[in-house]
DNA sequence: AATTTATCTTAACTTAGTTTAAGAAAATTT
DNA sequence: AAATTTTCTTAAACTAAGTTAAGATAAATT
């Protein structure tokens, strides 16, 4: 559970008394390849962390395509809020691209924690806020750039996930095809 | 300073002390049309709660287009977050497109609050959640619908707006030109 | 009320991105 | 190691959206 404390311990640091108040709250779930932690439908019962591996969070449209919402890896954080916090079935989908080791939260444990640790309020809301921040950039940059430009974005921003997914979830985040994906890798190679 | 009040009882309602801490730290300020409240470069000193009027945050891309991030009327709550907890410069605009009344809170005044009443550190992060559940709506929709669908979505969500918003505004918001708008309502005008 | 400024529409043309299909390359599973 | 499944690429035909330019309408300012 190390590096849960450690990620709080960058906001307010906890004291012992709410480290083990989290510890006997948290439990650990150990997750394989292409296994869901969160159908459409159902409601979203935990916040996860994320203590090693990779997951995606996404949303299938009207026409069957999928759409990345959310790549959460190491230290992150994973849920459907809405879902979370209004009891109302999920409109998403929470599966491990990598087996994965997570840090489970369920309702009653963050409750408990919140209300008697006002640290975790704001700790979480930090943490939210800092979320907030980084989907803003990126609705700036879904609407302004082209979809080379984004996958440039994309590959700076975040140059180790390069190696972890497959051009196809990349292109399903930025919201292009991958053939497309494929189109505008050509381009960009050929330039060089 | 009633529908801040009141917008802040929706969540945990305040109690007499803490309405008194937020009322003499709250500085009303009335804005023309146009007026800015931020500048790109400067530093977001303020969060704004919109008592009544509307207004809009926006960046500019490289190519000198205008490009919506949020809008904000009566009870909402507009900023730069990121620049205003870094310090940093802002990339955003916010700009008055009614005659509206704000009340602002700055910096030291919030972290007053937040020290002294840890029932705002609460309420603010549930009120950063909601926003984020909508942004992460507003990601989907972006990358998966198409311009007409993107812009009957709009209506049908924020109603209100579609009266006080020239359709130039929208179309910045959804990310087309304000042309392909012009096409987009004449598509959906003959249909029916 | 008159003037200026901003907004909306249309149309012809261009470009960015999608679709469909098929084969090649890579990665996973057996 | 072989078989299966997933991913990646290419190309041709197509569609959605952008560009430029110009005139019409509407709204705001003087």
């Amino acid at each position: 559970m190390d590096n849960l404390i450690t990620h709080f311990n960058q906001y307010l640091p906890l004291n012992e008394l709410e480290v083990e108040a989290l510890g006997i709250r948290v439990i650990e779930k150990t997750i394989k390849r292409r296994q869901f932690i969160l159908n459409k439908g159902d409601t979203c019962r935990h916040y996860s962390f994320v203590s090693s591996g990779l997951l995606r969070k996404y949303a299938i449209d009207k026409n069957g395509c999928e759409f990345n919402i959310q790549f959460a890896t190491e230290n992150q954080w994973i849920q459907d809020l809405g879902s979370f916090n209004n009891n109302t079935p999920s409109q998403f989908y929470i599966e491990a691209i990598e087996p994965s080791i997570l840090f489970q939260l369920d309702k009653n444990s963050l409750l408990y924690l919140l209300q008697n640790f006002p640290k975790f309020d704001r700790n979480f809301r930090v943490i939210m806020e800092n979320k907030f921040i980084n989907l803003e950039n990126r609705i700036f940059q879904n609407i302004s750039l082209s979809a080379e430009e984004g996958y440039k974005k994309f590959l700076n921003e975040y140059p180790e996930l390069y190696n972890r997914l497959p051009n196809t979830q990349i292109a399903s985040y930025l919201g292009i095809t991958p053939e497309f994906l494929s189109k505008v890798r050509r381009n960009i190679s050929l330039k060089d």
